[in-house]
DNA sequence: ACACGAATTGATCGAACGATCAAGAGACCG
DNA sequence: CGGTCTCTTGATCGTTCGATCAATTCGTGT
């Protein structure tokens, strides 16, 4: 079992990749799996061979995208783990930036199911979101106690970390047709949006 | 004309609405015209004889939704005529963030279709996104150059106050799976955050 | 060399899709 | 009261959907 095995990998690979796109522009109901198939170029019947259902191959996607986000942001922990809860949470921040920027794909695919309740966002939110959104809200609570953090509903705050982390990439084709830009903002520019947001400062005030 | 067309147009408007609202949810190619109609309570020939097609009835759908919402955005303008342009801009910021609360359709509207180009990206753009954000952040560019607005690519900047202005209206099932909380943030809350990313200080420095 | 099993394809299923059309239902004007 | 026009429906078109299945290809273990 090893050069078959590693073709197939490989097109399992390229359906999956084909399939992440689809899903993150029109959405698990808009998508079909002849086109995936096509763009992966394989036949149909090999999507559903590898994969189960539409739902699984769905499944498939968000487990490799959200899988490996979750090994960067512990590393990410990791190496900040000295640091002030509030330096901590914009290294976390930055990662998430970064991610968006790499990927555009992982945040359309996030804010493209969360905004009608499914059995796909229920499988979602407790196999992948919860983990990690309890966790940094948890954070920005700690943050708060300590004064370093600015008040208001954690919640709210965390999302709308995620809101600007991920939209202008997001919606790089929209901001492309309106001002012609073709390059995306910086990452640091970002970055620099958030800390302000959460009144983190680098000097002491 | 009177009755007849009084109940057509009664019609016409849960059609619409039903539209709105699926279009929303699962985008283009994801909503079906039959649902569409069965949500609206009427036949699926009905809704082509009074929209032509699938993607007329999106159009009419988006004109329904910006037109209003740019003519509160005129009224926002007009009643803040006379403050400074930072005060101008949160006027606006406010109404942006009220509009998410009440419909938060038209931020999920806005952010389904941005992420791939498609005729219906530019046909929204030249249409309606345009001649609305063009001219926020030309103010946006003002309000920098008196030093009352913190500096940073102004194209980041404005997609960041509608990142935040509806992102957590439009992911409110998300985040009532993840909270259990059913009731949305106030949007006094939700403008406060973005007075703190302007750099917009209600008090003298 | 050969047989087994995993990988891949093309054909095909019933259901749902957007769209078209003919026919009916009902209000209005003369 | 009959004729006309708008509104509404049900039937139907060809296409595409997710899914199933039999047949074929091809590497691998023996």
């Amino acid at each position: 079992m090893k050069a078959r095995t590693r073709a197939a990998d490989a097109a399992r690979g390229r359906i999956i990749r084909a399939a992440r796109a689809r899903f993150a522009s029109v959405g698990f109901e808009g998508a079909s799996t002849r086109r995936i198939a096509e763009d992966a170029g394989v036949a149909q019947s090999l999507l559903l061979y590898h994969f189960a259902s539409k739902e699984s191959l769905w499944k498939a996607v968000m487990d490799d995208l959200f899988f490996s986000a979750r090994a960067r942001l512990d590393e990410a922990e990791r190496v900040s783990r000295e640091a002030t809860i509030p330096e901590r949470l914009m290294a976390v921040a930055r990662l998430l930036v970064q991610l968006a920027a790499e990927q555009p794909d992982i945040h359309r695919l996030m804010t493209i199911e969360g905004r009608s309740e499914s059995g796909r966002l229920r499988w979602l939110v407790e196999r992948h979101l919860r983990p990690v959104h309890e966790k940094y809200i948890a954070w920005i609570r700690r943050g708060q106690r300590t004064r370093l953090v600015r008040s208001g509903d954690p919640v709210l705050l965390y999302y709308s970390i995620l809101a600007i982390a991920g939209t202008t990439y997001s919606l790089a084709p929209e901001i492309k047709l309106l001002t012609g830009t073709t390059s995306p903002p910086a990452p640091a520019a970002v970055e620099a949006l958030i800390r302000s947001l959460l009144h983190v400062e680098t000097e002491a005030p």
